[in-house]
DNA sequence: CGGGCCACCTGGCGGC
DNA sequence: TGCCGCCAGGTGGCCC
C-alpha cells in the first residue's frame, strides 16, 4: 500500500484515537510480521501512554510515556482500521485498545506481512538513522537533491527509490514526479542537471502534497483508518497507464512500461528526456 | 562501498 | 473450473 501520502493519511486518522491515550489492551494474533515482535511487546505497551504520533518517511513514530518509541511500518499491504462488526478479519494481526470514553479499538491488518513494529530505546532512532531528507521539508531542495544524485551512477528512477537520497517516495510517486518533471526514469542520476533537479524537487513536493490532500491512493482497498478511500489514483498521469496516450497536451507519445531494478516504470518516451 | 538481484508473503488476475 | 505464471504501494540481505 503505502508511500508517504498513505502513511500520512493513516497517521492523521489514528492520531485523534491514539494521542494522549493509554494502551488499555494490546493483542497479538501471531508472533511476527516481517520480523518477530519485540520481546515483551505487550507488557511494554499496556499501561503506557502514546504522547504523540508522528511520521518519518514511511514510518509511523509513536512517542511513549515510557521513553520508548513505537515504530510501525506498513510494508506493502499493511493498513489500520477501527474495529467493526467483521472483526477479527483474516490477516488482522495486532489489536490496540486505547483508553478514553470511546475506548477505540485499532486493528492492524497486513496480508503480506512485510510490515513490522519495533520498540526503540530512548534516543535510539533505529533504522531511521540513515534516511535522507523528508521530501516536504525545507531540507529537501534542488541543490540538496543534485548533490545526492551526483554520486549515483544508477538511473534516476532507482536513485529516487533509495531512501537514503530522499525518504518517503515509492514506485507510484517516483513515476508520477518524473513524468511531471519531464525526466526519463532511465536517465543516469549523475546526469540530471541542476535545473532538472530544481524542477524534479518541485514536482515531488507538489505530487506528494496533492496526494495527501486526496487522502492517498487506493490501489487495492487502501483506506484511512476511518475507512475513507483515498482518491489520488484517479489523478495518476502515468502509473499503471501502459498503452494510454501521453496526458501532456500535444505530445504524440504513449505510456510504456519497463522494468528497472525489478519494479515497473511507467513513462512517456517522447516527452521524458 | 555501490549496484544488482533475490527473498520475504499472500492474493488477484489473465491465459490456457 | 483449475492450474500456472505473473504481478503488486517495500525493504533487508546477500553477492560480486
Amino acid at each position: 500500500m503505502p508511500e508517504l501520502p498513505e502513511v500520512e493519511t493513516a497517521r492523521r486518522g489514528l492520531a485523534p484515537k491514539m494521542e494522549g491515550r493509554t494502551f488499555n489492551h494490546v493483542q497479538l494474533r501471531r508472533k511476527n510480521l516481517r520480523f518477530p515482535f519485540p520481546k515483551n511487546f505487550i507488557r511494554r505497551l499496556q499501561g503506557v501512554t502514546l504522547d504523540r504520533l508522528s511520521r518519518r518517511a514511511k514510518f509511523l513514530v509513536g512517542e511513549l510515556s515510557s521513553g520508548e518509541t513505537l515504530l510501525m511500518h506498513l510494508g506493502m499491504s499493511g493498513k489500520f482500521s477501527f474495529e467493526d462488526a467483521a472483526s477479527p478479519a483474516k490477516h488482522d494481526h495486532v489489536v490496540f485498545t486505547m483508553s478514553g470514553k470511546d475506548k477505540p479499538v485499532i486493528i492492524y491488518n497486513d496480508p503480506r506481512r512485510f510490515g513490522f513494529m519495533e520498540l526503540l530505546a530512548p534516543g535510539d532512532v533505529g533504522r531511521m538513522a540513515k534516511l535522507g531528507p523528508e521530501p516536504l521539508s525545507n531540507g529537501f531542495s534542488g541543490p540538496v537533491l543534485r548533490t545526492a544524485l551526483a554520486a549515483k551512477k544508477s538511473p534516476i528512477k532507482t536513485a529516487l527509490l533509495d531512501q537514503h537520497i530522499v525518504a518517503g517516495l515509492g514506485n507510484i510517486y517516483v513515476c508520477e514526479a518524473l513524468f511531471l518533471a519531464g525526466i526519463s526514469p532511465l536517465r543516469r542520476a549523475d546526469n540530471v542537471s541542476p535545473d532538472m533537479c530544481e524542477q524534479l524537487c518541485a514536482q515531488i513536493k507538489k505530487t506528494l502534497q496533492l496526494a495527501i490532500k486526496a487522502g492517498g491512493s487506493s490501489l487495492k482497498d487502501f483506506a484511512a483508518a476511518d475507512g475513507a478511500l483515498g482518491y489520488f489514483q484517479h489523478q495518476f498521469q502515468v502509473y499503471d497507464k501502459e498503452g494510454a496516450p501521453c496526458p501532456k497536451p500535444k505530445c504524440p507519445g504513449s505510456i510504456i512500461r519497463t522494468k528497472q531494478s525489478g519494479r515497473s516504470s511507467f513513462y512517456c518516451p517522447d516527452c521524458q528526456i
